[in-house]
DNA sequence: TCAATAGGCAACCATTTAGTTGCCTATTCT
DNA sequence: AGAATAGGCAACTAAATGGTTGCCTATTGA
């Protein structure tokens, strides 16, 4: 199940925090996106792969350079599953409200 | 940051699981929650507490067993907070197409 | 042309994770 | 009281994860 993978990859900081600075529309590298991360630009770079493969992220080689892309679809998909979820949860206290009142 | 938390213990197949189960409204116990799941009830068990860890859940000892009631409340942060970096995302995407507009 | 910049690849390490098994305790039902 | 049920605790294993270092390649710009 994707979206299993995607919230996979949200669940890490140094990759949340990726994904909190690419939302903000500015472009970005892999070195300056794993700038202020603590972490080596090889270990940046493991995450940045994460997030690629749960598709949140596209790398796009760019000259020397490779270029970074938020992808939106993604992270909707993950808050449509969990709006799913919490629909469920909703109708079934509505039904219990109703069979209570009923009584 | 607790929402790391969360996504961590929602990515997962088992443990994502469990919380569509918990999810439909109805009552489990751990055993009941872990039938089905492929793994033994020790291994369910574990998901579980990494799931009350995360404050998706809440065990309640009930006489010989243990009523497992899921936590609205969690999943609505966690929705909450992709919905917040999608708004990030839409702004900028807004601002670009006024500033090409105006070119 | 050649130094500097951006990044890839691979090996390696420590810790965490998912899962197991074995055995012990507490509650319930007859 | 005693069997059956629900679960806890601890030790252990294999594999995944997060992170590192060392070195190689490709693009750019003076």
């Amino acid at each position: 199940m994707a979206v299993v993978e995607l919230f996979r990859a949200l669940g890490d900081a140094s990759r949340l925090e990726m994904i909190r600075r690419l939302s903000s529309g500015d472009v970005f590298t892999i070195n300056s996106l794993s700038e202020g991360l603590d972490i080596t630009r090889q270990g940046a770079r493991k995450h940045l792969q994460i997030l690629a493969d749960a598709q949140l992220v596209t790398l796009v080689p760019k000259g020397r350079g490779t270029n970074i892309q938020m992808n939106r679809e993604m992270l909707d998909q993950g808050r449509a599953f969990i709006a799913d979820l919490e629909h469920r949860w909703d109708i079934r206290l509505e039904a219990l409200r109703r069979f209570v009142d009923n009584e």
